[in-house]
RNA sequence: GGAGGAGUGCCCGAGUGGUUAAAGGGGACGGACUGUAAAUCCGUUGGCUAUGCCUACGUUGGUUCAAAUCCAACCUCCUCCA
């Protein structure tokens, strides 16, 4: 089996093209990563997930590790056998939760104590631990454990909070079992300050991983801030790994990450605006819960190959969302999967062309400017 | 034919003298969602020449300073008995 590797194949300015190559096959870069918390993408099947044409998706430790458990998952085969998922896995490590669940845990220099969001009961997440789940799940990519440090914060607790990051980092990194195929990402945080991601990116470019996240982003901060940090944040990591903007994002806000050197994202938003009857389009987004689409027999993206544009109308669309029927957002999920997978491949195909500025310019001038509806 | 019960805003439904343009649902309309405690959450939902006024709780009339709330008649519906 070969290593963990990337391969960078070209740049288009700071864009880059490139191949992580893992256990469990390869993923084309820039690239979006579908997020399947509890093994499963929500609303989806794993061959539509795979349909279109994602190459790898998410998981989560924290709650795989509740339910079912890690253990069951890896006397079951791993994850991959246990959702017959057989492309890459990353996992995220827990760290997320850190912030989400803030009501929920206890944070101490060892790890975490989560009160479940199931059932009430103790669980303790330590750098350790995170790491040890995320081998019997079977991750091609683990994450280091970390904190996702809250958005607001001062520079104080940004950099408190970093620096714990970092020393779990070095742990994370310890607990990691060397195997072919298999790679550990460190997480870079210190919110919006650029002296501290700088200092974030030395510490774990100094320990050393497999490829590089930055964390921390999308949090509240906007993208002009988000952008302003990944513009101080990327240029300082190695240029041999991938690197992977973590929870991001909107379209635009992929776009604007791939031109600042990003070349993997995850993110909710397809999936969950799906669910709750938002499509993404070229144009924008459109709400299929609105009146207007209600007599609209036309397609909701004509050029979209998924089967919600292929096979059926914004009307019927808007009627399943309205009716709470579930194959309402089986199909919207499914479309804006289909779109970010679109969006990633044309990005891609820009960089490959080296005409991704003008791509992002054109992207920039279409996308959320005009109704959906130019009849 | 007799006895009893009920009629509230788009719908269901709470409300038994003033703080009621009227709880709460639903529906409708709109918005949000960024390493998923989310098939979730949040607004708006009588009209107007709007810090006020008009219309409104089956209909009409009455009692009262004040009525969705009390009284009378009428209309409609439901249940039971003939």
């Amino acid at each position: 089996m070969t290593d963990f590797s990337y391969d960078l194949i070209t740049t288009d300015g700071a864009a880059r093209r490139g191949r992580v190559k893992t256990a469990h096959g390869s993923i084309e870069t820039p690239a979006f990563m579908p997020v399947g918390t509890a093994a499963t993408v929500k609303a989806m099947f794993p061959w539509s997930v795979e349909e279109t044409g994602a190459g790898i998706i998410l998981g989560n430790t924290y709650h795989l590790m509740l339910r079912p458990g890690a253990e069951r998952i890896d006397r079951l085969g791993g994850l991959h056998r246990f959702m017959n998922w057989d492309r890459p896995i990353l996992t995220d490590s827990g760290g997320y939760q850190v912030m989400s669940l803030a009501k929920l845990r206890k944070i101490d220099e060892n790890g975490v104590t989560f009160r479940s969001h199931v059932d009430g009961s103790a669980h303790e997440l330590t750098p350790e631990r995170s790491i040890d789940i995320q081998r019997l799940l079977d991750a091609d990519i683990t994450m280091s454990f970390d904190e996702c440090t809250p958005y607001p914060a001062t520079e104080k607790e940004a950099a408190t909070s970093m620096r714990l990051s970092m020393r779990w980092a070095k742990r994370s990194r310890d607990a990691f079992v060397e195997r072919p195929g298999y790679g550990i990402f460190g997480i870079v945080q210190g919110g919006i300050h650029a002296d501290l991601r700088a200092e974030s990116v030395a510490a774990l470019t100094d320990i050393g991983f497999h490829g590089y996240a930055v964390g921390g982003l999308a949090v509240g901060e906007g993208q002009d801030l988000m952008f302003s940090t990944l513009d101080v944040t990327t240029p300082l990591m190695q240029t041999d790994r991938p690197r992977y903007l973590m929870g991001v994002g909107k379209p635009d806000d992929l776009v604007g990450a791939v031109a600042r050197g990003i070349d993997m994202f995850d993110c909710v938003l397809p999936t969950r605006s799906g669910r709750n009857g938002q499509a993404f389009t070229w144009r924008g987004t459109v709400n299929l819960r609105n009146a207007r689409h209600a007599d609209d027999p036309r397609p909701l993206d004509e050029n979209c190959a998924c089967p919600a544009c292929r096979k059926f109308s914004r009307a019927y669309l808007h009627h399943l969302v309205k009716a709470g029927e579930m194959l309402g957002p089986m199909l919207a999920s499914w479309h804006n999967i289909q779109f970010y997978q679109d969006l990633m491949a044309a990005m891609r195909a820009a960089i490959e062309q080296g005409r991704f500025r003008a791509f992002a310019d054109d992207f920039a001038a279409t996308y959320g400017r005009g109704d959906i509806d130019p009849v």
